[in-house]
Parts: C-alpha cells; sequence; structure tokens
RNA sequence: GCCCGGGUGGCGGAAUAGGUAGACGCAAGGGACUUAAAAUCCCUCGAUACUAAGUAUCGUGCCAGUUCGAUUCUGGCCCCGGGCACCA
C-alpha cells in the first residue's frame, strides 16, 4: 500500500472503473422499492461554480446511501439549456448559441464527472434538442384546445434599445439590466398558461406537503395570496351600470367616501367621456400607462389620481361617491376597482387628504374615540362598529359576516374569495427558446400547427441581431407559411418562444424515459419513477420554478400523462455557498489573489494600500468572492472538495468558505491513509470481529462497541436529518480511539477488531468520499465495488454500554459525578449521591428538601 | 409594514420527549520527532477570581416566567439574515 494518499491517482482510476462499468445505469425494475433523487439542474453556464458543487454533492451522498440501502435509484442530470444568455454569449462572440451550449455542456459534463458524482449519463437530457421541446410544443397543443393556453393583450416590461421582453427581476430600478435604458410598460398580445384555475388546488396542497421546508410553503401561500371578502355592486349615477369592487373590509362599507379605478380600467374612459375631466383623465392613463410598475414601487409612490366626473352610490348608506382614476388601484387585482375607505386604510387615507375628500370613521377603537378631524392616520385595527346604521355597536369582526350577508340577501353584493396569482405569461420575444407552435391566418384567425407537423424546429441558420432582438420576426422561410386550415399561403407563424421555466417544469418527468419517442413519456417508466422522492437545490427557486413544476405536473395529470399531481414529495433547500469579501478603497473588490500579507495586515497588491474586510456574502462574480472548484480539484481532489462541503455545515444553512477548513478535510483523509497504511499487512487476510462481545476487554471492547455506535450514529443522522456534518464527525471520533490501538498490540483479537473498524469507516465514508472509500476498500482485499456493497449494519448488543456516568447535583448544578453498572435501582442511585464524599462536604449540615433521581442519569438534591 | 429563519468559545459548528453546555473540525499555545523546517504524533484550549496543578463564581442575544433543574418550554424585547410588499 502506497504510503502516501493520493488523490490525482485514485479519483481517476474509479472514475474510469465506474464508467466502464456502467454502475451509475439504472433500469425500471418493478421488483425493487424506487428512490428517485433529483437535483434541480444547471444552465450550462460553461463552468461549475461552488454552489452546483455543494448542491450536488448533497444529492450523491443520499443517491450512494439510497443505493446502500437497497434501493433502485434514479438520479440523473442535464441542462437548462435554453435562455438569453447563451444568446448574448453568441452575439459577443460572433458565434452560434447552439454552438455556444452544447460546448459549455460538454465542458460541464467532464467536470461534474471529476467530482465523481454517480449519474445516470444515459439519461442526459439537453432542453434545447428538439427531441425535448417537441414535446412541450405538442402539449402547448393539447392545452390549446382545452382552453389552458390562451391568447391576451397585457403589459409587459419592454426595453426599446433591446427591443424585447424584460422579466420583472430583469428590471433594475426602473432601467434594463443590460443597457441601462428606462423600461416602459408596453401593450403586447401573449400567451398565458391558465395557472389561476389551479389557485385552490395548489393552495390546498400546501399543507399537505410535509416533506417541504416551512420557508417555501409559506412563501408559496403568500404568493397565491388567497384572500376572503366581498364583491359589492356600486351603482353608477343616472347610469343602469354598476362598479364592481372586491374587499376584504366589508365592514367599513359604511366608511367608503370614494372610488377609485386602476387607470387600464374599461370604465374610466367611459365615466369621463364628453365631461370637461376628459381631457385629463386621457393624460392621466398616458403618463402611468409609461411607467414600468417596479419604478413606481420604488420611488415610495406618490399616490395621485384624477376625477372622472362621474359617481357612484354608496349601497349602503345611499351616499354619493367620487369616482376616481388612481394609480395605486391594479387592474390585475380583485376587479380592478377599489372601495375607497380613508378613515380605515393609509392609502385612502392619503389620497383623501391630498384631494380634500370626506373621511368617515365607522370602526372605532375598544377603549379610545376617534375624531375625523384630527386623526393622522388611518385606524385599520378591529373594534366597535359606528356610523352603520343597524350594524352599529357590533363588533368590527362580527360586522365582516353579518355586512357579507347583507349585501347578499339585499342583492348588492356576494361573499367571494381573491388571488394574488396571475396567469402565467409564457411568451417571450427572444430566439433561444422553443417555437409555440401556432400559426395566424388572415382568414381563419389562430390556428394551432397540426400535431403531424412538429416539432417546430428552432431555425438554427440565422444570424443573430445586435441588441438581442430575435431574428424569427425576418427570416421568411420560417415566418412565411400556409394556413393548415384553408391553405392560403399567407399566413404567419408565431414568432415568440417560450419562457424557459417551461422546460424545467416538466424535464424531472422527462428523465423517466429520456429516449422514448412515442410521447411525451413512456407511462410505466413515469408510473414507476414518479414523483420525486427528494428534490434538492437552492432556495431562489422556492415560488416561480416550483410553483411553476406543480402546476405544470397537474395538468400532465389531467391529461392522464402521469398518476401523480405533486411531483417532489420532499424537498430540501440547501443554504448558499458564502465567502468574505476584500476590498481595497481604489481598486473596489478584490479577489484572494490579488492581495498580499500577513492575515493581520492584507494589502491591495496594486497600491499597497490596507484592504478592507467586508461582511461574508453569497459568492458572486460582482463581488470577487469566489472559489473556482478547479483549483480545489487540481490541489485536493474531488473528495476532499466534497467533503468539506459536506463538514462545514448542514446543507440547509449557509456555508461559510474557509480554505483551512478544506485542509482541515484533506487532512483527515491523510490521517485515515496512514492509520491504513500502518495497519494494512496485520488485517489485509484477517475477517472482521463477530463474535462475544465479552471475548473483548479495554481499549478493543471499546473500540468494538464505538464502531457500532458510529454505524448507528451516521445511520441516524443521514437517515433522519441529512445531517453529513454530525456524521463525519462521528467517524473522525471512531478515527481518533483506531489511533489509540498500538499495532505491536498482541491480544488475540487486535486485527479482527481493527478489521472491523477499517471496514465501517471505509463504507461509512462512501458516500461522501466515494473513490477514497473504493480504493480503501480495494487495498483491504475486497473485490466487491463500492456501488454494490451493502450500507453497514449495528449490533444491538455492541450499543449497550458497561457502565455510564450519574451525575450528582445540588439545586441543579453539577457537583461531582461516579460511574456505575447500567440500570442501577434509584434507591441506590440516591444512597451513593449522598453518601458521595464532594457532596457531604457541600450539603453539610443543610436540610435536604428533596432528591430526584433519574435512573441511568442523575441524581439531583435540593437543599 | 407583513411573513419566515437565526443569535452558543477566537472561528465553523455539536448537544433540544428539559437532565454533565461547547462533540468534531479550524485557529492558537506547549511538547515529541528533525541539523532545521514542513509534515506527523501527543497534550492544553469559554471567561473571571483566588488561598492557583485545585476550587469557586459567571456563562448559550436581553428581561421575566414555569421547573428540583432551561441552550431546549412560555411571554415580552433587541439584533442579524431572507422573502413579500400600493393586493383593496
Amino acid at each position: 500500500m502506497d504510503e502516501r494518499y493520493d488523490p490525482k491517482a485514485i479519483e481517476p482510476k474509479w472514475q474510469k472503473f465506474w464508467e466502464a462499468s456502467q454502475l451509475f445505469k439504472v433500469e425500471d425494475d418493478p421488483e425493487k422499492e424506487k428512490y428517485y433523487l433529483l437535483e434541480m439542474f444547471p444552465y450550462p453556464s460553461g463552468n461549475i461554480h461552488m454552489g452546483h458543487v455543494r448542491n450536488y454533492t448533497i444529492g450523491d451522498v443520499v443517491a450512494r446511501y439510497k443505493r446502500m440501502r437497497g434501493f433502485n435509484v434514479l438520479h440523473p442530470m442535464g441542462w437548462d439549456a435554453f435562455g438569453m444568455p447563451a444568446e448574448n454569449a453568441a452575439i459577443a462572440h460572433n458565434s452560434h448559441p447552439a454552438k455556444w451550449t452544447y460546448t459549455n455542456i460538454d465542458s460541464m459534463r467532464s467536470q461534474l464527472k471529476r467530482l465523481g458524482f454517480s449519474y445516470d449519463w444515459d439519461r442526459e437530457i439537453a432542453t434545447c434538442s428538439p427531441e425535448y421541446y417537441r414535446w412541450e410544443q405538442w402539449l402547448f397543443l393539447k392545452m390549446y384546445q382545452k382552453g389552458m393556453a390562451y391568447r391576451k393583450e397585457s403589459y409587459v416590461n419592454w426595453c426599446d434599445p433591446c427591443q424585447t421582453v424584460l422579466a420583472n427581476e430583469q428590471v433594475e430600478a426602473g432601467a434594463c439590466w443590460r443597457c441601462s435604458q428606462p423600461v416602459r410598460q408596453k401593450e403586447l398580445w401573449q400567451w398565458f398558461f391558465r395557472i389561476t384555475d389551479y389557485a385552490e388546488d395548489l393552495l390546498t396542497y400546501c399543507d399537505k406537503l410535509p416533506g417541504w421546508p416551512e420557508k417555501v410553503i409559506t412563501m408559496q401561500k403568500n404568493w397565491i395570496g388567497k384572500s376572503f371578502g366581498a364583491e359589492i355592486r356600486f351603482p353608477i349615477e343616472d347610469t343602469d351600470e354598476a362598479i364592481s369592487v372586491f374587499t376584504t373590509r366589508q365592514d367599513t362599507v359604511c366608511g367608503a367616501t370614494f372610488m377609485c379605478l386602476a387607470p387600464e380600467h374599461p370604465l374610466v374612459l367611459k365615466l369621463s367621456e364628453g365631461k370637461q375631466q376628459a381631457v385629463e383623465v386621457g393624460q392621466f392613463i398616458e403618463r402611468i400607462s409609461l411607467q414600468d410598475r417596479s419604478a413606481r414601487v420604488i420611488d415610495s409612490f406618490e399616490k395621485e389620481g384624477v376625477f372622472t366626473g362621474a359617481y357612484c352610490i354608496n349601497p349602503l348608506t345611499g351616499k354619493r361617491m367620487p369616482v376616481y382614476t388612481a394609480n395605486f388601484a391594479l387592474m390585475e387585482y380583485g376587479t380592478g376597482a377599489v372601495m375607497s375607505v380613508p378613515a380605515h386604510d393609509q392609502r385612502d387615507f392619503d389620497f383623501a387628504k391630498k384631494y380634500g375628500l370626506e373621511i368617515i370613521v365607522v370602526v372605532k377603537p375598544y377603549d379610545a374615540d376617534l375624531d375625523e378631524a384630527t386623526m393622522t392616520e388611518a385606524f385599520t385595527g378591529e373594534g366597535i362598529m359606528i356610523n352603520s346604521g343597524q350594524f352599529n355597536g357590533m363588533d368590527s369582526v362580527n360586522a365582516l359576516d353579518a355586512i357579507a350577508s347583507f349585501l347578499e340577501e339585499n342583492d348588492m353584493g356576494k361573499k367571494a374569495v381573491s388571488f394574488r396569482l396571475r396567469d402565467w405569461g409564457i411568451s417571450r420575444q427572444r430566439y433561444w427558446g422553443a417555437p409555440i407552435p401556432i400559426i395566424y391566418c388572415n382568414t381563419c384567425g389562430v390556428v394551432p400547427v397540426p400535431e403531424e407537423d412538429l416539432p417546430i424546429l428552432l431555425p438554427e441558420d440565422v444570424d443573430l441581431l445586435e441588441g438581442g432582438r430575435s431574428p424569427l420576426p425576418t427570416l421568411d422561410y420560417f415566418l412565411k407559411v400556409s394556413c393548415p386550415d384553408c391553405g392560403r399561403p399567407d399566413a404567419k407563424r408565431e414568432t415568440d418562444t417560450m419562457d424557459t421555466f417551461v422546460e424545467s417544469s416538466w424535464y424531472y418527468e422527462r428523465y423517466c424515459s429520456p429516449n422514448y419517442h412515442q410521447g411525451m413519456f413512456d407511462k410505466k417508466a413515469v408510473d414507476y419513477w414518479m414523483p420525486v422522492d427528494q428534490y434538492i437545490g437552492g432556495v431562489e427557486h422556492a415560488i416561480l420554478h416550483l410553483l411553476y413544476s406543480r402546476y405544470y405536473t397537474r395538468v400532465l395529470n389531467e391529461f392522464g400523462l402521469i398518476h401523480c399531481k405533486e411531483p417532489f414529495t420532499r424537498l430540501l433547500t440547501q443554504g448558499m455557498v458564502c465567502k468574505e469579501t476584500v476590498s481595497c478603497p481604489e481598486h473596489g473588490f478584490l479577489l484572494p489573489d490579488e492581495v498580499d500579507g500577513s492575515s493581520e495586515e492584507r494589502r491591495c497588491k496594486k497600491c499597497r494600500q490596507a484592504i478592507i474586510v467586508g461582511r461574508v456574502e453569497k459568492m458572486s462574480k460582482s463581488k470577487k468572492n469566489v472559489v473556482d472548484p478547479h483549483i480545489l480539484l487540481e490541489k485536493y481532489g474531488a473528495d476532499t472538495t466534497r467533503l468539506f462541503c459536506l463538514f462545514a455545515a448542514p446543507p440547509e444553512r449557509d456555508l461559510e468558505w474557509s480554505e483551512q477548513g478544506v485542509e482541515g478535510g484533506y487532512r483527515f483523509l491523510n490521517r485515515v491513509w496512514r492509520l491504513a497504511s500502518k495497519w494494512i499487512d496485520a488485517i489485509k487476510t484477517t475477517s472482521p470481529f463477530d463474535g462475544d462481545i465479552d471475548q473483548l476487554g479495554g481499549k478493543l471492547r471499546e473500540l468494538f462497541q464505538k464502531t457500532h455506535a458510529t454505524v448507528y450514529k451516521v445511520t441516524k443522522d443521514i437517515e433522519d436529518r441529512f445531517h453529513f456534518n454530525t456524521a463525519i464527525s462521528a467517524v473522525m471520533e471512531l478515527v481518533n480511539m483506531m489511533y489509540g490501538i498500538d499495532p505491536v498490540n498482541k491480544s488475540p483479537h487486535v486485527n479482527s477488531v481493527m478489521r472491523l473498524a477499517m471496514e465501517s469507516v471505509a463504507l461509512l465514508l462512501s458516500p461522501f468520499v466515494p473513490h477514497f472509500a473504493e480504493e480503501l476498500r480495494e487495498t483491504m482485499g475486497i473485490k466487491e465495488s463500492i456501488m454494490l456493497a451493502k450500507w453497514p449494519s449495528f449490533r444491538e448488543d455492541a450499543l449497550v454500554k458497561d457502565e455510564l456516568v450519574i451525575v450528582v447535583q445540588i439545586n441543579g448544578k453539577l457537583r461531582s459525578k461516579f460511574n456505575i453498572e447500567i440500570d442501577t435501582d434509584e434507591t441506590t442511585l440516591k444512597a451513593l449521591a449522598l453518601d458521595d464524599e464532594r457532596i457531604q462536604k457541600m450539603i453539610k449540615d443543610k436540610p435536604v428538601k428533596n432528591v430526584i433521581v433519574v435512573k441511568n442519569k442523575l441524581v439531583n438534591i435540593v437543599v
């Protein structure tokens, strides 16, 4: 055995072996219990970063562990390969997004292989391949037929210089993230998925996902945003029409003194038409529509509005209420109209003060009075009803239901619920995405592409345009098509592509039968594998990706394509990888190798100024606090890199980068290696001890017990809560104890007990550091690969301790302790404790009031 | 503003059906080995005080409470991180 631990030799050796023997390959096998383990697939940016390393290491540990427990484990990997960065990179390098993407995929695949992850690479998927997106287009057509996909005109963030729609997260302070030019709201025809149809179901099932983090569930619930209230009709003066509003505060309806409509509300123009206010209203609508919504929020938002010239009638009080259009009313929420109650809503209060509108208090606090003339802010709490006719004196909480019922009985409104969730706009005016399979015919209108014409291929022979504008509308051979219905030659294809979140909403289902050509899925395979038993990824996808996936799975379920509704049974959101930031007063953020000097006095290499140590933050290129996994692999190897990621913190917490920590992990592996080489000759041909525990004494007995206790502890830590850090520290303890056994020891069972301990160490470490474990086992003469090995079991009789420490407390404070045989009875313990020399001295003649005895634990004496 | 997390040594973190606070690792200090250094192995390592190789007191963000006993349970407060935010 080589005395030196040499990851550079070991790791490629086993990676080759695993690949050659196809040990990561998995087949459907109804005889075996399945376990589907999935990590969020990456965008192929070209390089894996520490976040990926951590995410995929955690996943690989679970995959390997579950395999050793006898599960048939599906552990796939693929690429979320469509998206804007590929287009930008292609423009910058005068290349093609496909070429750029596939080159990146190749390099990232080899990086992942270098880390020893046990993926079944035969199932690899790239979402940009026609073989993949053709089924997405197919499902789109199905959804279109059922009205689940529809087209409407709506406002989007639009950047003129870039000629494209921007997602909300691509708008920074009202400007385009790429060109820094102001973003405006533009009305465009867009395709939508009717996710709101499932709002109730998605919400209900939030409480049926016990394997999800509380935090993510809460975020999803908030995002769906169900609220209970009433829809109330306010008749418009001198017409037969009424304005319908949604409110959660119908208890305050008698305090409604004016009405606010969203600028986009269809009634706004109608009401002001022909009135003197018409011009002002028109200008207001124009101005507000140009404002970006996120910009409106950032500028601490000035509430403003204009009077439409019309009045409506409060159905309960008969009061005339001026109708305004106001910027804070949103067309997308409720009915696009707000009944304004200035006394009990802060926005309405501000608005009323600004425009001199009437304030009427209808709920007073339980213990005080409220005066409209002197109040400085709205009272939004609960209280006693006043100025509300028959409801006066009622608790406002009860009035909610009473008033809603009253409105319903008198045909003025009804109880209602409203959701914050909106339909999912999936159109993107970009090139690098899946084409939407729709044709527009001047005669027939919107015509779906016939199924047999799928896939609609994304043309590859294109010149990308400066600024990111999609070339598709300029490509006649793509654009111009004859209508599938009437055959006229002047029809046009849809040139928008689908949001990349559509691809990531079903990739995990495709993994079950990735090469199936007869349909989206092979039913047998998805029925066997789905749902995903454990999903692992970043919390940044807590809402969008996970919500879309839950929705899409419901759609697939409705079409009978899969049997389950919820795609992910358990979810683990791992923390971020962080590192301290370092900056120089002159040169800004510095990379680690732009800094010189000792740890006390670090300086900028360029200007010799003392550096500023900033906060510990998520690794990012802009903060320059990144560590390239490649360098770690070169210096320490994959096993050390994996070990550090697992040991430094439990998975759900943030991980703080530490060079010394990595060093510590490396040292540990070396330490195990040296221990093994010291013992190898003695234990190579010995079989592990499995005899009667009473044959052992002293340190060997202890080591035997410790070995089994470690198996127990590591199993529990992985099984119960994925706490790999404590699992690893348990193995470290075992190794420390093994160092306490002298190799020249001639006790009869020393070699077999050491053999048992050493084999256990290899097995227990194998999910974490698989190459190391393979090598260690091979060295011990074990032929079978770790991929086929069984997880070790522990012997109950070895877990029973011979004797234990009883703690003696006085008034709850530790004062003494003694060793005693296990299960000694309470009376003996009490007597021994009171007899204890130190205790005697402490008590002296103080009267003993009470003695609490806990068997096998402690004695507490109260004086 | 609302909703989630989280505050434990010099540092990362252990320990919660209430029962020895600080496992394991890092850093630091000491010793062994070495011509020397690195590596390695062994020991020490929460704070304070003292009659100092021992003992006492304090100590898990702060303040109360429940209890024989609280890092763990309850109430209030402070700080940090994250998410959402004109949602009627």
